[in-house]
RNA sequence: GGAGGGGUUCCCGAGCGGUCAAAGGGAACAGACUGUAAAUCUGUCGGCGAAGCCUUCGGAGGUUCGAAUCCUCCCCCCUCCA
């Protein structure tokens, strides 16, 4: 092993705990392992919340190992109430496929699956077949309600009601550390802090079924200085896929992040080396919130859409290094000059012009606001600017005068912005 | 199955016949200050080209001049009992 992939999640903060810390560390440094983490397929896309799992699984590959994302389409249909307050809605197995198939092609953006290197597999595939007499006196047998009812994220459950449907999730996720390590010699399974008594029970179970040591690592739950929720932006939640979240909006995230979580996510989310991650906060905060953006975005969404998000940036605010005075391997350093900016930009038929519209309608349009009452009250409140300059008529009808090189730019506060091309 | 409690606008949560588009808090958004940060202060926070009107308080009916508030039925959640 190149590395020890331990002491590179350790030191970027990955590690919250795990089943055996000095065990796991031998292991991972002598021989090449096979770990997993499953993902949810509730939902088209992934969001930013998933990115702390799918680093780790990155750094697992990096580092010479064998990574599995299992694809959670057959636990989905149970739905797991770790870390919930509330039973989720029942989603259907048509629902569950199609999501399934969509966040498939995400992890290819950071695994590599080429030559079994990374697997993706599908629970669905060995949980849907189950026969529930069989199941109960096989894996039921080995789990003690009494002690199920200890676990953490149980007891929370407890005093908001828990569904029979969803106790059973426990031994559903225990019942594939199990199938995966008797069949793809996985021993090691990670997740979120709140999976921490699903893997335990995993590896329980495994230890009982086929005597097998395994082992159970949980991230830390990200949480950002401020108390917000981590990956929520104007309370939506920031996706991976670019349709649903698009590229420029998603470096703005990590552009906006709060000072104190800068270090941190860098660490986690990006592939610098510790060197930078712990230098380039504290020697210029912006900068370092430019090259997180950059490397996520690239991560995320490839160097091209990186270099148009960030071009895009800093055409509308100022750059924060000009002089490249901090020092990166980050690719910011060389993104092309003649990238095309990314700035958002609506087309709408030139008809509109000649007729004079108004500047209300045009900003719902524009998808700047959600009704025109939103909209004049941006206005009176003196937060829309047309070319950057302050708009306090709401009752202004835009026409040809208004265009400057033939387009407009449509802003709503200091960072909400279109521009806007009539053909 | 029995008894009781509850489902309110993005979230929590008041309201329990008119003065309710619905208190309070949180989130969010805009303004000031700044660094596209945080903290703080101010304002806004259902829709309508803004007059009045329209749609909202689990769902469907009903009582009433008038219903989030009262009645009937249904759905869902919680607690205790069986």
């Amino acid at each position: 092993m190149k590395e020890n992939v331990f002491h590179t999640l350790k030191e970027r903060g990955f590690v919250y705990q795990t089943t055996d810390d000095q065990a796991l560390e031998k292991l991972l440094g002598r021989q090449k392992v096979t770990c997993y983490i499953g993902f949810d397929a509730t939902a088209d896309s992934l969001h930013v919340g998933s990115l702390v799992p799918i680093m780790g699984l990155v750094h697992m590959q990096r580092c010479g190992h064998r990574s599995i994302a299992l694809l959670g389409g057959g636990t989905t249909l149970v739905g797991d109430p770790s870390g919930k307050t509330e039973m989720r809605q029942m989603l259907s197995l048509e629902q569950i496929k199609a999501s399934g198939e969509k966040i498939k092609k995400q992890f290819s953006q950071y695994l590599s699956f080429e030559k079994g290197q990374a697997l993706l597999l599908n629970n669905a595939d060995w949980l849907v077949p189950l026969n529930y007499i069989e199941f109960l006196r096989d894996i039921g047998r080995h789990f003690s309600v009494n002690r199920m009812l200890t676990v953490e994220s149980v007891k929370q459950r407890l005093l908001t009601g828990l569904s029979f449907l969803e106790f059973n999730y426990m031994l559903l996720q225990a019942y594939d550390f199990y199938i995966l390590a008797r069949d793809y010699n996985c021993v090691l399974q990670m997740g979120g802090q709140d999976q921490w008594g699903n893997i335990v029970a995993g590896s329980d179970l495994t230890r009982r079924m086929i005597n097998k040591q395994i082992y159970g690592m949980t991230f830390p739950l990200i949480t950002t200085s401020s108390g917000e929720k981590f990956g929520k932006s104007a309370g939506n939640a920031v996706w991976l896929d670019k349709k649903m979240t698009s590229p420029y909006d998603f470096y703005q995230y990590w552009r906006n992040v709060d000072d104190r979580d800068v270090e941190k996510y860098l660490g986690l989310f990006t592939l610098l080396p510790m060197e930078e991650v712990k230098r380039l906060p504290k020697q210029n905060v912006n900068r370092a919130k430019e090259i997180l953006a950059y490397e996520v975005t690239r991560l995320t969404h490839g160097k091209e859409q990186a270099d148009r998000a960030y071009k895009g940036s800093i055409e509308q605010f100022a750059e924060s290094d000009p002089d490249r005075e901090v020092l990166t391997v980050s690719g910011i350093m060389s993104v092309n000059p003649d990238t095309k900016s990314k700035i958002p930009t609506e087309y709408f038929s030139d008809a509109l012009l000649s007729g004079g519209t108004w500047i209300v309608k045009l900003m719902v349009m524009a998808d700047l606001c959600s009704s025109n009452g939103e909209a004049r009250r941006l206005i009176k409140q003196g937060g829309v600017y047309l070319n950057d300059e302050q708009i306090t008529d709401e009752n202004k009808e835009i026409s040809e005068d208004d265009l400057v090189d033939g387009t407009l730019l449509l802003r709503v506060g200091k960072k909400r912005y279109k521009r806007i091309v009539f053909k």
